[in-house]
DNA sequence: ACAGGTCTATTGTAAC
DNA sequence: GTTACAATAGACCTGT
């Protein structure tokens, strides 16, 4: 049998690491094996049946290692517990008697307090373990890297700290005698280790160059002497990679795929080459060079390992607010946690109470299969929490790095517990456990290239219940009371819905998001607590700092990267508030046209970093002298050397296009393979789309206008020359928009000339997207809407479909595009206007007569900033939340105001705060219109001549 | 002083 | 990331 988790290699660690304290306390009572490993992580193990369930009590020699509490709360109620979720039928029976109960005293006791400490403050650490890789930390005690592993097997997290000998450090072009020269001799510090003269390859000066580099014991010396050393006058490179980031890449660390770590050596067990993956790599990347097919050999492996299944517990808690509309501070915690509930991936779900005078349970039935237990002492139950949470590797919360975690290791210190005591970590950004990973899913979704590309923008606030609703079908628990007020039952449904809802959105459809995770760690080489919490441009910045290592290349400064940027011909105009120009939208004509088709650019401007090789090291590159030239920018792109963003990019597209987008839709396969090929290509789809835009963004590291602008520059080309050649072969052209052409009625023949001349001329490939039957274009950009040739309705851009617009509105446009749907051919038009026209008039008298209810009324826009920041101009849903804070009412950034528009002088009230007669039907007229013109402009008329409108509007305004 | 007009800037949302 | 649109705020001008 195997050794389960390394759990002995764990021990032997902890009495090395032990202070003597420690094992005095241990020698108490060994906490056994079975003890840590009793927890609900095995996900195989039934799990007891609730009346079965027993919770260890009491907990009166809690004293003796824990300081004693500050005497808000009587000790002999404070260290009891009542009996636990066996007697919660009782509870609802007589429900007067709960008070009795929580005093009895349990007759038996399977776990000391000892144990309680011990399990809080034990750290798994191991040897030797085979194991998922999910994350790189730096431990201070340690001065060490420290891996954290899932092992299946024991189904548990592991920590293994490094004996590699791995240390921080930075380069510099200075010789350690440069530097005692300087003033500058770093030796003395006393984190310095030694230096060592390293060689690596300059991406831009294409040459090998002899470094120092300065090896330290601390990572926060780095910064201290980087400073040092540039202040000299000496160059400094690759000193604001954080250590744990450095360590993955200099080890070359894949994150998300299994390991086998023991002794000095972390080994990853990637499946062996099959049979297959070399000749499916060798087809698609049949014209590249022989490194690039060993690259994507070991990218089809990564790609190909299945991803991890651990137990994922997720929690959310409840804390007590005398002030219903503001939660508390978690920076004081000044108010107690009233309930915390968790739901855990194996289906079991708990809510721990606090019990409070007068709070009573209702006839009402709890959950089904949900243990509930009511706790004396917050104390006790916070750290029973804690205690659950940690058994699992990965726990799950929404917004628990600003609230959630902050509060309870906060609430525990107030309570008394040392903060050794308590296995929370607070960080600068974000909150974990000393022994389990975190994920805060409401940064998880706010990270904008998954909103855009992975979730097609279906959610549009930051909230549970508005991401649940979007992706899930369902939301939060409606409360009537402010959750102080709650009885019981109704707090836990509530606080139970939250902790389900929190962990399926990591769950649904078959571990849909966790598994984007897993591949994205794969891909990014970053570990799953840094992944969930950044923006897309730093997953790119780790995967191309680790292809640099790989490379032995320096990752260069930014200062060198922009040196080219200034070398560049840099002809474009300056576009007011725009580093650079963007893409062409074509000039849509006004009118009704049948048989359009719709062909795109397969992913354009990835497709264009790859065939134009542009690269930060590529583009204006003075150490090289076989150019060619950017149209337009007149930017020169390098011939002679294959860029570093080109071929990543152009892998990941390729093995997206050819491979993984097939194999997602391949019936041959079993559904979850499927589902995962899906998730590989959904991943490569973020990131190829965000390839091009992080060129373009100071934020990302690898920062390169000449790039983005020279990606630009190349579309609108692209673009233009393939109109002109549409032109030559006759064919009309409707519309475009940066990678689209819309053509009018084509013969198919000359269609597939286009297609033949893009991919000679461009080496792009242009795919037929749509067709649409019939389109009707407004005269505006961006503007259209067409039925396809399958019935289906493609709306774009128009007012009626933005998020602003008023529910009735899009109501009634919709009804209107259902009269349209039946548009076939030139002659249905008429008697589709017709229909339209009675259409329209009713729902202009419907306004007047105010025939809807207040919230179709009601106009929802987002805050982009915090109420009092805007200071330039106040538009009229901050009127509506001024009004709405008077009130008490907290709104800040990312909340969505409802709000109507009224006759009063102010113009606006929060929906709220408005009745049905407060609404303005003049100004909704107004809006109806411009919803309703982008329809009608096809067709030729206006607004005003939709006869009767204007005679009803005339009438109207005269009475 | 102020109503009503023009012009520009700000804001939010969407397409790509 | 740029391009494009609608709605509106607020500055400024003009006529009374």
């Amino acid at each position: 049998m195997r050794v389960r988790g390394g759990q002995e290699a764990a021990q032997d660690k902890e009495t090395s690491l032990d202070s003597d304290e420690e094992r005095g306390r241990r020698g108490l009572r060994q906490t056994t094996l079975l003890d840590y490993m009793a927890g609900p992580a095995k996900p195989k193990k039934p799990e007891p049946p609730p009346t079965l369930h027993r919770e260890r009590e009491p907990e009166s020699k809690y004293q003796n290692t824990l300081p004693e509490t500050t005497g808000k709360e009587p000790a002999s109620m404070s260290l009891r517990r009542n009996q636990p979720s066996s007697k919660h039928e009782e509870y609802n029976s007589e429900s007067g008697d709960v008070r009795g109960l929580t005093l009895e005293p349990s007759p038996q006791s399977e776990l000391s307090d000892d144990d309680v400490i011990l399990e809080l403050v034990r750290e798994p650490w191991v040897e030797s373990v085979r194991g998922y890789l999910l994350d790189v930390r730096y431990d201070g005690s340690l001065g060490k890297a420290v891996l954290m592993l899932y092992d299946p097997s024991s189904g548990s997290l592991v920590k293994w700290a490094d004996r590699t000998g791995h240390k921080p450090y930075f380069l510099t072009d200075a010789r350690p005698e440069d530097l005692r020269a300087a003033g500058v001799d770093v030796s003395h510090d006393e984190s310095f280790l030694q230096y060592d003269l390293v060689e690596k390859f300059h991406p831009i000066d294409r040459k090998l160059v002899k470094l120092t580099k300065i090896v330290v014991s601390d990572p926060l010396a780095v910064r201290r002497l980087r400073e040092k050393v540039s202040s000299a006058g000496f160059s400094v490179w690759e000193a604001d990679i954080k250590y744990h980031h450095n360590y993955i890449f200099d080890r070359q660390l894949i994150p998300g795929i299994l390991y086998e770590v023991g002794g000095v050596r972390i080994v990853h067990t990637l499946p062996l080459e099959m049979d297959d993956a070399t000749r499916i790599v060798d087809e698609i990347f049949r014209e590249e060079p022989r490194e690039v097919r060993e690259r994507a050999r070991e990218w089809l492996r990564i790609f190909e390992a299945p991803p991890p299944k651990l137990p994922l517990i997720a929690f959310d808690i409840e804390v007590y607010s005398p002030i219903a509309t503001r939660l508390p501070d978690p920076s004081t915690a000044p108010y107690p946690v009233i309930s915390a509930a968790t739901a855990d991936s194996s289906g079991r779900s708990r809510v721990v109470l606090l019990y409070r005078d007068g709070v009573e349970f209702t006839e009402g039935a709890l959950p089904e299969g949900t243990e509930v237990e009511i706790y004396d002492s917050e104390r006790a139950m916070l750290l029973d929490l804690v205690r659950i949470l940690q058994r699992y590797p990965l726990v799950v919360s929404f917004n628990g790095d600003n609230f959630d975690l902050p509060y309870i290791a906060r609430r525990l210190e107030v309570l008394g517990v040392p903060r050794e005591f308590a296995p929370i970590e607070l960080k600068q950004d974000y909150a974990t456990f000393r022994r389990s990973l975190h994920i805060d899913l409401h940064k998880l979704f706010g990270i904008r290239a998954l909103q855009v590309y992975a979730f097609g923008n279906k959610y549009r606030e930051l909230s549970l219940e508005s991401i649940s609703r979007a992706l899930l079908g369902k939301g939060k628990v409606e409360l009537k009371a402010p959750v102080s007020e709650l009885n019981l039952n109704k707090l836990i449904e509530y606080n139970l819905q939250d902790a389900r809802l929190t962990l399926e959105l990591l769950t649904f459809s078959n571990n849909l998001v966790f598994n984007l995770i897993i591949m994205v760690m794969r891909t990014s080489k970053l570990g799953i607590e840094d992944i969930t919490r950044s923006q897309i441009s730093n997953w790119i910045r780790g995967l191309m700092y680790w292809e640099h290592r790989r490379r032995r290349w320096l990752i260069p400064s930014r200062g060198e990267i922009e040196k080219l940027s200034s070398a560049g011909a840099r002809v474009g105009a300056i576009i007011k508030d725009k580093k650079y120009r963007g893409a062409i939208v074509l000039d849509p004509p006004v009118g009704i046209f049948f048989r359009v088709l719709v062909l795109d650019f397969a992913s354009l401007y990835p497709s264009l970093i790859k065939q134009w090789n542009l690269s930060y090291e590529t583009v204006n590159n003075p150490n090289c002298r076989d150019t060619i030239e950017v149209p337009e920018v007149g930017h020169r792109v390098c011939r002679e050397f294959k860029g570093i963003s080109n071929e990543i990019v152009g892998m990941l597209r390729d093995f997206r296009v050819r491979l993984y987008k097939k194999k997602s839709k391949d019936k041959s396969l079993r559904e979850e393979e499927r589902l995962w090929y899906d998730v590989v290509q959904s991943a490569m789809k973020v990131y190829i789309n965000a390839s091009y835009g992080v060129f373009g963004s100071e934020k990302f590291s690898l920062y390169s206008l000449p790039v983005a602008e020279s990606v630009t520059a190349l579309g609108r080309a692209v673009l233009r020359g393939t109109l002109e050649k549409s032109r030559e072969l006759n064919l009309h052209i409707v519309y475009g928009d940066t990678d689209s052409l819309f053509i009018w009625d084509p013969p198919k023949d000359v269609l597939n000339d286009l297609v033949d001349y893009v991919e000679r001329t461009y080496g792009l490939e242009l795919e037929l997207d749509k067709v649409f039957r019939a389109i009707l274009f407004s005269g505006l950009k961006k503007n259209y809407l067409g039925i396809t040739e399958e019935g289906d309705i493609v709306i774009k851009g128009m007012v009626a479909k933005k998020s602003n617009t008023p529910e009735f509105i899009k109501d009634e446009f919709s009804k209107a595009v259902k009269i349209l749907s039946k548009l076939e051919k030139p002659e249905d038009v008429e008697a589709i206007l017709a229909e339209l026209r009675d259409h329209i008039n009713t729902v202009y008298n419907n306004v007047k007569k105010k025939v809807y209810t207040l919230d179709q009324f009601a106009i929802k826009v987002m805050l982009s900033k915090n109420p009092r920041e805007y200071d330039k101009n106040t538009p009229q849903h901050v009127k509506a939340a001024m009004l709405l804070q008077r009130l008490g009412l907290t709104l800040s950034r990312g909340d969505i105001v409802y709000y109507v528009k009224t006759r009063d002088k102010l113009g606006v009230k929060p929906v709220q705060l408005a009745r049905l007669s407060d609404v303005d039907p003049g100004k909704y007229v107004e809006h109806v219109k411009t919803a309703f013109e982008q329809m009608l402009m096809a067709f030729g008329i206006s607004w005003d001549d939709i006869s009767g409108v204007r005679k009803l509007d005339r009438l109207l305004f005269d009475s």
